[in-house]
DNA sequence: CTAGAAGTTGACGCAGCGTCAAGGTCAAAC
DNA sequence: GTTTGACCTTGACGCTGCGTCAACTTCTAG
């Protein structure tokens, strides 16, 4: 059997612009050439195309595509390449919709996007880091603490969060070092907010893994761009950071 | 806390070059402009980066995504369209898992790829479908007796297919519904046609199976975009699924 | 035999950037 | 103070993967 180019392209769901294109740059000649110059595909040809299709629905160049068809020894390689791709292409967009789908409940739960929370590191956004860091359990309980707590209770806390910050932002004002005294002292009491949250370390009492917890979250706050804003500039996410850092190596 | 374009490009994994692409278009503003022409961009610039970058991933075109944006009233609705837009396209990869993979065992067991058995919905493009609700059997019964055929007799089977695809076209022409006793003769024909095959229901005298598949079979030429343009058009198609599903209702 | 549907080869256009080119700016080092 | 090197700016051209005429030929059906 064979096909025209319209009723291949139809067939693929392409135009014949398209396939006048491949054929042209090389990456799929049709199976024969009429002596009109018309071009006929057979199923072999539709079976190259449709991996074309496939690879091209990846992302990848049609160069690309050409060397992978070249270079293909075995079919079923390629194939197999295939499914490996795009399970990870599924996997990918399965996350996304796992994040998209906890920041959209998050706004529903009345939360407020970024603050809160989220400076705890706590909320449905870093859903991923909190358990591989700190394991499955500790989001679970994080998230089920927050989402339980009232209305006024999630009004108390975001007070807390707001003095905490303000402390922060005075102590950076202040001008005095990360060592000092008066940070050192905001740090205690921004490591004893955090204590607040069950399943963390600190609420569990695990020390050690409570100080890897306390260094992590002053990264966080200078490199993670979803805190950004919070402590003023990135100088005061740096102070905060080395403060917390300072703490939880002396006094931890 | 702000970043220059470069912070920003290499934070979200693009490149500067693409951040003033953006402002050039007017996607993306910087908050601010430095009086030395420097962009810089705020927490709401990022988050607004953010999506963008989250619509360009599903393909989208910038000009559409500048609509979204500025149409989007409610934040949850845009993400709940988010969420939909990428639930679909997971979707969507699912099924092209499934079907590469088929194709892959096509390949292991020998059978050949694709033919053309295709009018029928029963060559290997249709495989899956055809396992799944049809058994294995009939799909390997089927490929068998279309591979068993001679050219001939395959010349002759395409014959009486484009035969029975005119006599569809003619009865949609004719303006007659699909209920009436014409269109009703032609899906008897249809039938029949379908009752060649061995390894279908329809051959083995399987009403219930039958029926079924009669009205999958309609199903498909309306829904499968591999039957597009079968039968001339959508109207004739839907016409084709009408009167073969009121005579799988009425006459089997 | 003629209409119109479908085929052909150019050629230009367009999005979404990559990639120089030809410079200004800034922070730190000397 | 100046120099160095990293970063910023605005053009401007290039590339991919086609869409979209245009101008012409060929096939098919009435």
């Amino acid at each position: 059997m064979e096909w025209t180019i319209q009723e291949l392209a139809t067939r693929a769901g392409i135009s014949s612009r398209t396939l006048r294109h491949y054929d042209r740059v090389g990456l799929l000649a049709p199976s024969r050439v009429g002596a009109n110059g018309y071009r006929y595909y057979n199923p072999t040809a539709v079976a190259r195309l449709q991996r074309i299709l496939l690879m091209r629905q990846l992302g990848m160049g049609l160069p690309a595509i050409a060397e992978v068809l070249a270079d293909e020894v075995d079919t079923r390689d390629g194939l197999r390449a295939h499914i490996a791709a795009l399970e990870e292409e599924r996997d990918r967009i399965e996350r996304q919709i796992r994040s998209v789908r906890h920041t959209l409940e998050a706004l529903q739960s009345g939360a407020e996007p970024r603050m809160d929370v989220m400076l705890a590191g706590f909320n449905d956004g870093y859903k991923d880091e909190v358990i591989s860091r700190w394991g499955e359990r500790a989001f679970q309980v994080g998230n089920d603490w927050w989402h339980g707590k009232s209305l006024d209770q999630q009004r108390a806390w975001k007070q807390d969060t707001e003095d905490l910050v303000a402390a922060w932002v005075a102590a950076v004002k202040a001008g005095v070092s990360p060592t000092s005294e008066h940070a050192q002292s905001v740090a205690a009491r921004h490591v004893q907010w955090l204590s607040q949250i069950p399943g963390t370390p600190t609420a569990e009492g695990d020390r050690e893994r409570s100080i890897e917890m306390v260094k992590c979250l002053g990264d966080m706050y200078v490199d993670d761009p979803r805190f950004a804003g919070m402590y003023d500039d990135a100088a005061g996410a740096t102070f905060v950071r080395d403060a917390l850092q300072a703490y939880a190596r002396t006094r931890m």
